[in-house]
This record gives C-alpha cells, sequence and structure tokens, in this order.
RNA sequence: GGAGGGAUGGCAGAGCGGACGAUUGCGGCAGCCUUGAAAGCUGCUGGGCCCCUCGUGGGUCCCGCGGGUUCGAAUCCCGCUCCCUCCGCCA
C-alpha cells in the first residue's frame, strides 16, 4: 500500500509516478476526497469523545458527594453527546474503510530510477552473460520436453493423469536434478541466509499483506474447508514472519532463504508459453528475501542478484539481466529486475529470477517495522527477494544446452555432489 | 474431534466499574558514583491516528479481535479467533 499522508501532501507526486506506470488516477482523486472527510469527521468526534470523559468524571465526583440531581442531569447531557459521537464514528469507520478498499489496488510507486515503457518489449537489457546465444549446435537445440520424455525424466501424460495440465512429475534423474538444484541454491547462499521452511500454506490476511490479494485471487489456490492459501512463492511467508513487530535497527538487514513448492493457477495466461516446463502450475524454487532500512535496500537487491546470476552462470547457462520498467513492473514493485536464461530448444529467453526491491509497499500492509537507532518512533521495513533458483526453467534450459549429441545430458559440475555420483543423465538402455 | 484453562506493555506479572495506557519486578537507555567495570542510587523507557501557536505542546484510540451494557469498561455481558493442558486419532 502506498502512504496516504504522501497522497495528502504531495498528490502531484504520487499522480505523476503512477502515471508512469499508466495507471488510471482517478482512484487517487477519490482517496484525497475520502481521506479529508474522514479526518474531518474524526476530529469532530476526538473532540465530542473528549466532552464525553470530561462529563463522566464529573458525574463520578458528584454521586461520590451525594449530588444524585446534577449527577443525572450530567448523564443525560453525555448520553446526547454519545450518540452524536457514535454516529460519527460509524462515519469516520466507512470512509476510513472506504480508502483502504481503493489502496489495496493501487500499485506501488516506481523508483525514479525504474525505466519508462509501457510493456515488456520497453524493458532495457543491462547485461548478458554465458556462452553466446546464437552459438548453440543443433543437438543442442532440441525442445527439453523432447529430450525429458526420451530420457524418461519427464513424465508430463502422467502428471496430466494425476492433477490436470501444466502439472508433471519428474521421474529418475529427473526428479534427483530438481531437488539437487534447490540443494545447490541453498548451499550457496547459506554463508548470509538463514534457512528457513514456512508453511505452504497461509491465511488471508498474510497473501493479502505481501499483495496476492485481494487483486490476484483468480491466480491463487485457495482450500475453501481451512480457508487457507497455497503460496504462491516462498516470498509470501518469509515476508511476513515479523509481521506485527518492531525489529531494532542494529538487526537489520535480515536475510532469509527458504525452499518451497510454489502453486500458481496462472489464470491469465491460458495457452501462453505453456509447453514442457515453460509454465506449470506447481513447482520448486529457492528464495532469497531481504527485510532492510531504506538506505540498505539497493545494496541488498544488487546483493540477491548477483547470487541468482552466479548461480545460473555456473551451470554454464546463457543469461541476460533486464531492468523492468515502469509499465511492466509488478503491483507490489519498486524497482525489478529480471534475470533469464537462454533456452535454445524453445530459442527464447525464459524469466528464471525476479529480483525486487518493494520498497515500504509490503511493509505497510503486513505492518513490518524497526526501531530506528538512538531515535523515537518506529520506520517501516523495505522488503527485498528474488528467486535464488527456480527448478523448472533452469532445468529445461539445463536439459537443452548440457544435451550430447546422442541425445544424453551432460551434468554440470556444481551438481555432482548431491547426484549420489552420477555426472549425466544417460540414455534408457 | 471431545473436555477444561487462558490471552494485559520487550519479558514476567498485578489490576476485575470511576483520574488505568495501566502497580511492581526484570530488561533497555541516560546520569551520579568509580582509574574502569560491577554493585548501589536517580531519572527515563509501548504503539496507531489527528490537530496546532511546532513546544520536554494538545486531543483521541489500543489491555487477543468484534459487538453490547453504562454518564463512565482492562474490569460486566455476547460472539469470534488464537494459545495451553488432558483424552481420542495420527505421519
Amino acid at each position: 500500500m502506498i502512504d496516504v499522508r504522501l497522497i495528502r501532501s504531495d498528490p502531484d507526486a504520487v499522480k505523476s509516478a503512477l502515471g508512469r506506470r499508466g495507471e488510471d488516477l482517478t482512484p487517487i482523486e477519490r482517496v484525497i476526497e475520502l481521506d479529508r472527510r474522514q479526518r474531518d469527521l474524526t476530529r469532530e468526534r476526538d473532540e465530542i469523545r473528549h466532552q464525553v470523559k470530561a462529563l463522566s468524571k464529573e458525574v463520578g465526583g458528584l454521586r461520590k458527594a451525594g449530588e444524585t440531581e446534577r449527577a443525572e442531569a450530567l448523564q443525560a447531557e453525555s448520553r446526547a453527546l454519545g450518540e452524536r459521537e457514535a454516529a460519527l464514528a460509524a462515519e469516520a469507520d466507512a470512509r476510513a474503510e472506504e480508502v483502504r478498499q481503493i489502496l489495496l489496488f493501487v500499485p506501488n510507486l516506481p523508483s525514479p530510477d525504474a525505466p519508462d515503457g509501457a510493456s515488456e518489449g520497453d524493458n532495457p537489457v543491462l547485461r548478458q552473460g554465458g556462452p553466446d546465444p546464437d552459438n548453440y549446435a543443433e543437438h543442442q537445440q532440441v525442445p527439453h520436453w523432447e529430450t525429458g520424455e526420451t530420457l524418461g525424466i519427464l513424465d508430463f501424460e502422467r502428471g496430466v493423469k494425476l492433477a490436470g495440465s501444466m502439472f508433471v512429475a519428474y521421474r529418475g534423474m529427473g526428479a534427483t536434478v530438481a531437488r539437487a538444484l534447490c540443494q545447490l541454491a541453498l548451499d550457496r547462499n547459506a554463508d548470509l541466509y538463514e534457512e528457513v521452511r514456512p508453511p505452504s500454506l497461509v491465511r488471508t490476511e498474510i497473501m493479502v499483506g505481501t499483495g496476492q490479494l485481494p487483486k490476484f485471487q483468480e491466480d491463487a489456490y485457495h482450500l475453501e474447508r481451512d480457508d487457507l492459501w497455497a503460496v504462491p512463492t516462498a516470498e509470501v511467508p518469509l515476508t511476513s514472519l515479523y509481521r506485527d513487530e518492531i525489529l531494532d535497527e542494529a538487526d537489520l538487514p535480515m536475510r532469509f532463504m527458504a525452499y518451497s513448492p510454489c502453486f500458481r493457477r496462472e489464470a491469465g495466461s491460458a495457452g501462453r508459453d505453456t509447453r514442457g516446463l515453460l509454465r506449470v502450475h506447481e513447482f520448486d524454487k529457492v528464495e532469497l528475501l531481504a527485510l532492510t532500512t531504506p538506505v540498505q535496500a539497493p545494496d541488498l537487491q544488487a546483493e540477491i542478484m548477483d547470487r541468482a546470476e552466479a548461480l545460473v552462470g555456473e551451470l554454464g547457462l546463457s543469461h541476460r539481466v533486464i531492468d523492468i520498467c515502469t509499465g511492466d513492473m509488478g503491483i507490489a514493485h519498486h524497482r525489478s529486475w529480471d534475470l533469464e536464461v537462454w533456452s535454445p530448444g524453445v530459442g527464447q529467453w525464459l524469466e528464471a529470477s525476479s529480483v525486487s526491491w518493494l520498497s515500504d509497499y509490503q511493509a505497510r500492509r503486513a505492518n513490518l517495522r524497526y526501531r530506528p537507532a538512538g531515535a523515537k518512533g518506529t520506520e517501516l521495513l523495505h522488503t527485498l527477494n528474488g528467486s535464488g533458483l527456480a527448478v523448472p526453467r533452469v532445468l529445461a534450459a539445463l536439459l537443452e544446452v548440457h544435451r550430447r549429441e546422442d541425445g544424453s545430458v551432460a551434468l554440470p559440475e556444481p551438481l555432482h555432489p548431491y547426484l549420489r555420483g552420477a555426472t549425466e543423465i544417460a540414455l534408457p538402455a
């Protein structure tokens, strides 16, 4: 949520920032009006409340002194004020709730450093690494779904039988490598990041806190009986770990990593990039996340990206980092970079990680605060997150880039410690 | 799933209708004392919202959450949630 006080004090700045995202600004106008009304009502209510409190004190004194008649007169007066107060309070609460409902759908303000643009096509490439995407041999340009089925490691048909389209069963070395990728990612980041294994199901308010709800309800799996949501990413529970708590500045930044399954209904993307592992309803991911002060945030964003980038580099994949433009950013994002890996078999860059700085947007929703050292009061945290490694697309690229002429797949050396001695995915006998 | 008990500030724990945003202890911060530290002593020490003459200023709300009773609620009543203990079931 963006700051209603900023909307109040500098509406033009808010509007121009949201304008860069191509947002409709009428909700902001509405908020300004409702907020003004709400504050007027609240002020009036507070004044009446003050009078009621003063009167009831007086009543207490009079009762003790035995002046029943005087006391009853004041009680009548107070009762009348009480009715007025209740009416004002109800009005004020209604206005405040309206403001909240609007603000829940208003996206974050983009960083001044985020590039302007209307859509995906406007995202500048920041840098590129790994093998040249144009130099892949013919035997590497075979889509992973073909290789995966030939090698018996990706069972799409049976995945569908079990759970429907866009669900996969990994088998044999497929399952082993998928798990190895997660372990590798966790081990590579364990120097600074605390490993957490959070719940995969969370309450509604947790999803609201990170921005998934209410706007993107259709994208999430919901367990009706228990009113719990399947997490679309470990970002959701990790961000909320310190919800409603006040941290000490000395403890910041806090860094966490978590392996988790991720569940996404992919409601808006039917039929788009859905072959093979490109888009699935359930996948495994290692997420990196940081809670910081505003000053620390940019460094942590760079750090998380460096780590994600290093990992795909180690795996021998062609990769690049793109700077997400204002028109393509997620609702909660302040600044966002995507790490993409080249898939020679599909002939596409695949989004493998999105490293985002959410400024105080999630912190305000989730009530994440810290106490600045040596100062009174509290400040909102900044939150940052990014995939350390997401299995399906990295595995897809891996199965293509490391495919040999005979159809087997060589597995990059960093994975070897996790493969029970194997170094390749061999052809079936 | 069944039966009981409970939810108060960073923590522990009082208060059970009238000056209680809350006694006290611990912890934390500052000062005194000390060569330094400890001990001791003194003071300070929650959060949200709003207002102004921007001040060690003022008002209001928050004792799990939501309602109710009352002139007045942390205290009484109702509903909900969560936690704990025991039983049942279970990886």
